[in-house]
DNA sequence: CGCCAGGCTTCTA
DNA sequence: TAGAAGCATGGC
């Protein structure tokens, strides 16, 4: 991997396994869109980022060097080798082609208030909507950082009533947002101390938080508190892992089951003809 | 228009 | 303790 500092932003080259449009928009992230020309717009947390692929690698418009390596480095995960970590997923057909097809995207260090609040946004719900109740709660809520918004802390959130909330459109997940930032504003749930501790406890404390299950708990670890053990379950994988998998479970795809996971998602929710018709 | 969405809580047997 | 109903909203 290298880099170049130039005018327009820092160009990265020499990177193996990253793919943009893989990596953004794949259901791990919500908030980038891509532009016309092809490039895409972001905000993780408070920081906005464009950013397009070019025949010399991937450019990061208008930041820093420092920026580059303080964030978007660790954001985009981009110090570790997918490679080697495919080749240590299990001996199997379905694992070989998910690999392939999904190859290039990389799973994100985000934010973990902000994996919370979106996972808890997503359920029952579809990619496009959970995109457009994400963008009302920043416009609404968050910070204004250039012509974008950051992602509202808990404190924000935490004064605010259902009523404030009914410009989401969210529905009944409303109350579950209210919940996630007054726990989390009164201290009551420490989101650093979770991320640091052994994976069967991580999972029961999210799980106290309103609306907060199984499936959006273990999003909030992998995507959110860079635990790439964690193995989110949703209807898709489920089916995945009975038609595609038999035999195997969550723990037989090793430390980093949770880009197993990503690349299998990814694959059977396009290829849903992967599975026997019935 | 009707079905369904990267689920969870609550109710029922 | 397992299984199903109910949940608000809008994308397709």
């Amino acid at each position: 991997m290298q880099t170049k500092i130039l005018p327009q932003g820092i160009l990265l080259s020499e990177i193996k396994d990253f793919d943009l449009k893989k990596t953004l928009d794949c259901g791990q992230c919500f908030r980038f869109y891509q532009n016309n020309d092809g490039s895409w717009h972001g905000v993780a947390g408070n920081r906005p980022l464009t950013l397009y692929q070019t025949n010399d690698g991937i450019m990061f418009k208008n930041i820093t060097k420092e920026e580059f390596n303080a964030f978007w480095r660790i954001y985009f995960d981009l110090d570790r080798d997918y490679e080697a970590i495919c080749r240590a997923f299990p001996d199997s057909v379905y694992m070989r082609k998910s690999a392939r097809f999904s190859s290039g995207m990389r799973v994100l260090r985000q934010d973990a208030w902000e994996t919370l609040i979106s996972f808890i946004i997503s359920q029952n719900n579809n990619i496009p909507r959970i995109k457009g109740i994400i963008d009302r709660l920043c416009r609404n809520f968050g910070q204004q950082c250039g012509g974008d918004f950051g992602f509202p802390s808990p404190t924000v959130l935490a004064e605010l009533d259902e009523q404030d909330l009914g410009i989401l459109r969210c529905g009944w997940r409303s109350a579950y947002i209210l919940d996630a930032a007054r726990r989390v504003s009164a201290g009551e749930i420490n989101l650093k101390e979770i991320a640091k501790m052994p994976i069967d406890d991580a999972r029961k404390a999210l799980q106290k938080i309103k609306g907060v299950g199984p499936k959006v708990a273990e999003c909030v670890l992998l995507y959110g508190m860079g635990r790439y053990e964690a193995f989110p379950l949703d209807v898709w994988m489920k089916r995945a892992m009975s038609e595609l998998f038999p035999g195997l479970e969550p723990k037989s795809f090793g430390e980093y089951a949770g880009i197993a996971q990503q690349y299998i998602f990814h694959f059977s929710r396009c290829n849903p003809d992967c599975f026997t018709k019935c």
